[in-house]
DNA sequence: GTGAAAGCGCTAACAG
DNA sequence: CTGTTAGCGCTTTCAC
């Protein structure tokens, strides 16, 4: 069509999305070799997947995947739900398995679920009807009904981040109650018998921080302050937090926070008010953010590997997946581990 | 089957997922009407939208938006690309635009390309093989091979981030060399006339610290230190640099960071050496993340609405979406700030 | 207000 | 190695 104007493109396009009849009428075979030289390239011949090829490259075809998954029943996607990305703590994990995902010809579809438990529901639903080929979901505290939504859709699930009692069907995560023996364990040994806490609201956060005050108390510890503030963990909360906690503050305390982010808040405003750390003042964070390292005073925290997290629930994921063997159990406790810094 | 063993389910449900005429069969219907019931209730009597509905929780039937999709050729859901979500910047744009779309109806599906380009146009293929009906992209640097893919899925398409001169499609963000004057402009006015970058080695920042070092040339200034370091950013990577930096700090300094992570690094390892600040050296950073607002000093920084640029996207592509009006163009920059605080 | 027929673009299964 | 046939589960279109 010379005579249709100056149109900027050399080669001709089609206006409406290229298809598979496209390319096969083009190379000169039948779709289905097409689809053939895209997804089993080996069980063509290679002068057949040369034709094709350019053909492909001519037309700019890129496969509808919605209707390759209709056909096949696979969608070549998984769903992700977190609360938020904006806490380093799930980024790290999902940067994972995102990349462990895709390198294996999957796609992540990450969903945000706030901290709100309101729609959790209608989100699962949108999710699940776009037929993910397995779900990773974080926290294991759900709704029945979500439960019940999961279970039926019959696909790989894994819940990371927590380790609970009733999994749905595999877990990659640790138990948040040994996470805060372990730091009273840690503060003990070091002759504390005045604590506090500082935590965020949500359970998990509540679990690491009440099992922490529980074993100090057990150990006969004195409680100056449990402190809990809304969800997600901020640095000014922690700052408020702890000015509010200052005037209990008279003797060495030891201060555990649900976050980094409250550690950090902490320390800052207990350093405004010249409250010496770790002198006064111990504080223990949660998560390893590069704050904690990278700030001054250098701050302790519990390190969980969420990387390699992300990396385990990838090849649950995947194993289960590719089918080989019989259905495993998933099962990991991710490792943590009290990093000791320059604030204990 | 009484006799299949002690299933825990006390009703019944079919291990195959459930489909649109299994619902249709129980509510004694066409499969046509439960169609209805769940996309245009308005138009079945209430009679038998009641009868529907009671069917659809009976069974617990999760619609296949694949299916539905390949018929209406709409996905009903919005790809998005962006580098990281490590990032805060971008997880605000990314939150705020993902419960915006969700209120539409739209799911979002986030992707993360990482900095490198090596393989963005796989992971594009990807995605634009879901057939998304619009797509968010980060920056609007791109191969011309990704540019072509994007243009021939006829979807609207917004950049954010980034104003450039030849936009895709519709354009959400701001000028990243004004950012570096406007940073430049507020030092001079203090009568500063040496001075510094430290920046990340992605497009973006570089634009905004080398528009802020030859705004200061041409003002006379002279540079005692432009160091780069490699995306993302860090707060150590922020430490080290200043570091470097240090010996050629020998009078009062202006140093503008890329972002607020090397802004709060350079600080922290400022005053470890004792560098007076914002005596000797005056600070500004970028992002206006909550560090920079909750740290001792809070630093001067500069604040980009991260959140209305979500915001502003999901109604660019909601207007596109839902055609009100003809195709209009879709440009709108995101107002910028500085945030004058204690270290400046 | 409801239903029947046709087909979205692809791939599984079977032939050749 | 390649092609043909028959759907995947839903919605569009048209008829009633």
């Amino acid at each position: 069509m010379p005579t249709d104007g100056p149109g900027p493109k050399p080669t001709e396009r089609p206006r409406t999305p290229v298809k598979i009849t496209d390319v096969a009428t083009l190379a000169g075979v039948a779709p289905m070799t097409v689809s053939r030289v895209i997804n089993t390239p080996d069980r063509v011949s290679p002068a057949t997947a040369a034709k094709v090829r350019i053909a492909i490259d001519q037309l700019g075809y890129v496969p509808n995947l919605i209707a390759g998954g209709l056909s096949s029943r696979r969608s070549r996607m998984v769903a992700a739900v977190v609360p938020t990305i904006a806490h380093p703590m799930f980024a790290g994990v999902i940067q994972t398995f995102t990349d462990a995902m895709r390198l294996a010809g999957y796609e992540v579809m990450l969903s945000l679920s706030g901290y709100g438990e309101n729609d959790k529901e209608a989100l699962l639903r949108a999710l699940l009807g776009r037929r993910p080929d397995a779900l990773l979901i974080a926290g294991a505290a759900h709704t029945p009904g979500a439960i019940q939504m999961i279970t039926e859709s019959h696909i790989p699930v894994v819940e990371i981040w927590d380790v609970s009692s009733r999994p749905i069907d595999m877990q990659v995560g640790f138990d948040h109650e040994e996470v805060g023996q372990e730091v009273a364990r840690f503060f003990l040994a070091k002759g504390h018998t005045r604590f506090a806490t500082i935590s965020a609201d949500d359970p998990r956060a509540l679990q690491r921080t009440q099992s922490f005050a529980q074993a100090m108390h057990r150990a006969g510890g004195i409680v100056i302050g449990e402190s809990t503030v809304k969800a997600p963990s901020t640095i000014m909360a922690g700052r408020q937090a702890l000015a509010g906690m200052l005037p209990n503050m008279t003797e060495r305390t030891a201060l555990f926070c649900s976050s980094d982010l409250l550690a950090f808040g902490a320390i800052t405003e207990a350093r405004k008010h010249c409250l010496a750390v770790p002198g006064r003042l111990s504080v223990c964070g949660f998560g390893n953010f590069e704050l904690s390292a990278a700030s001054e005073p250098a701050f302790t925290t519990v390190n969980v590997e969420g990387a390699e997290a992300g990396q385990i629930a990838a090849g649950f994921v995947l194993q289960r997946l590719t089918g080989n063997g019989p259905r495993q159990e998933g099962h990991w406790h991710v490792p943590f581990r009290i990093l000791e810094r320059a604030t204990t």
